[in-house]
DNA sequence: TTGAAAGCGCTACCAG
DNA sequence: CTGGTAGCGCTTTCAA
């Protein structure tokens, strides 16, 4: 066993084997040209030193680093697993790796990790954006670095991007319970400047439009979700002169938040929500929820990012997938009588 | 904007700036010794170009990436993706960024992983491992790379190890079972070459054993659980002349699975499970588990990872954290009379 | 089939 | 306070 704290090189290993360098480069990288005789010994030499070739020094000549960057709002919440294990194999199907970064909806960390990435040279980045402003990727894209966007749009720059058609999905959620025979229904999003809530709300908003339904002024929540502004939330707009008789969530957070508070307080009210969440068709009665395909974002951005690495110079493309209802029961409780 | 593919150097900020490479280093890198004109000037010449570092350069000067590896068995488990989340937030703390990758409980790829990042060069390595020898990393820790393990120990070389205490956590959940009046308790676990899968097993044998009661030849299914797999596990367990009236499941996985089966064939057994998961407590009944401290596993691996990136040279060590029997509701069904 | 030399972009070390 | 030089470990290029 070496020193502690040595490593080979392939200095080593050549010296070892009593061959040049370069050679020595051939063996690792299974170029053509060497003897077969050559070969097994430096073989044997690598084995006996236990040496592995530092990637970043070949990263450093070669200029591209089999390795692509992902910065996302909390790789905690089961949306963002998805994506990641979604991309992760497209990557490792490109030979690449897969650094991820949690922005925590921080447009500071937003641009910090994404620059991080970029000054390790990874060859592209997928980007869940929290900034409004993506000018910073700028230079970075000129210099080759392929980047795509996935779940919200990019801001004052073009690439491709990835998105789920919110307004319709969030229409459709809402129309059903508007053809389930609610005439009062609240919608819970998040804060207004996330351009999913931003698009949900306009989705319920249309929604509500095409019934020709007013929307009263205590049914719309769009804060940050937590215990205490959903709670809230929810008991302003069931009280009052004209409660909701249903109430739409903006994403899995809210709907669950809005679960737990009914639960609580027992509501009899139509519950149906933005994605999908693994025990929602287990619960009493079960979620209705329009889902998204979670993992077709994260593939089809990976494949976008690929096709941009490979070479592909065409314009930026915006690929829009469907989000689709899915009825389970909480979105079919008929509005109380009144 | 320069040309596309181009990318300044710190050469080219030097010249441009008219001063020299060194002082451009210095200025990067907020080194003391550099007069307030002459940084000003040479930062105008960084944005002017659009200059980043290049860290795959720095990396090979200094030895040191600020970056850590993660292999766990698939980032879409909620259970992996907290423990990320802890990892990652750690790693935040320490300047470092974060690898992963997936194994899915492939040993070959697990290596495949674990030497791509140390072929990175990553300062350590956080491993949940899959495979069942681990002296390939010898070299890796020799040339000093940290490791630690974390879910599982690793097999064949020493190393900090994270742990929960799966046997006393079994134990406890199948004891509350027998508590509650049950005498033939089944057992689901998974593909018993894995540690928890094992160990877990282990726990529900000693709690029977403690009981005195004995354990039938259907009760207990340890394969890689898939719905089919389950099911058929499930519906073995639930015929025959003795039936079991309570199942304990080994992960979040095949809890998850069990439900399902049991829901859809209506039979009313007590359910309890290994792993806590966010809807568990909304279902009717909610699930009683046996709840790790996941966040810990992620948080208390990655400190004891950097404390030996830090230099710390003390014997390996191993964390047991406790999990804790939740009682909800799915586990106090009582046993069918007979 | 093999080898020698140049240099990727940066930091460490020593001069001025 | 500032600058030059060496060299991290590898790949590229060209020569033998």
């Amino acid at each position: 066993m070496t020193m502690y704290g040595s490593r080979p090189t392939m200095k080593d290993v050549a010296s070892h084997a009593g061959v040049a360098l370069k050679t020595v480069s051939r063996v690792v990288n299974g170029e053509p040209g060497v003897k077969p005789r050559t070969a097994e010994r430096v073989s044997r030499s690598i084995a006996e030193l236990g040496y592995r070739r530092n990637d970043s020094a070949r990263v450093l000549r070669k200029g591209k680093t089999a390795s692509i960057g992902l910065v996302l709002e909390d790789i905690g919440d089961p949306f963002y697993a998805m994506l990641s294990r979604a991309v992760e194999a497209v990557a490792a199907r490109h030979g690449s790796l897969l650094i991820t970064g949690s922005s925590g909806e921080d447009p500071g960390r937003e641009r910090a990790l994404a620059l991080a990435f970029c000054a390790r040279r990874v060859d592209g980045l997928i980007i869940v954006p929290a900034s409004d402003d993506h000018t910073y990727l700028l230079p970075e894209i000129d210099a080759g670095i392929a980047v795509v966007f996935a779940d919200r749009p990019p801001r004052l720059i073009e690439a491709d991007t990835v998105l789920t058609d919110n307004v319709r999905g969030a229409f459709d959620g809402v129309t059903h319970l508007i053809r389930g025979g609610h005439r009062r229904i609240g919608f819970i999003g998040d804060a207004p400047h996330i351009y999913t809530a931003a698009h949900r709300h306009q989705g319920y908003l249309d929604a509500m439009a095409a019934a020709a339904l007013p929307v009263g002024g205590s049914w719309v929540s769009m804060a940050a979700p937590d215990a205490g502004s959903v709670g809230s939330a929810l008991r302003r707009m069931l009280s009052g002169p004209e409660p909701v008789t249903a109430v739409f969530c903006g994403n899995n957070r809210t709907t669950v938040l809005a679960l737990r508070e009914l639960r609580r307080t027992g509501a009899a009210v139509a519950l149906a929500g933005f994605d999908d969440l693994e025990l929602f068709d287990l619960l009493t009665p079960a979620m209705t929820v329009v889902a998204q395909s979670t993992g077709e974002i994260g593939r089809t951005a990976a494949e976008l990012l690929f096709r941009r690495i490979g070479g592909y110079m065409g314009p930026a493309e915006c690929v829009e997938l469907p989000a689709s209802l899915i009825v389970r029961g909480s979105g079919e409780i008929p509005p109380a009588s009144g």
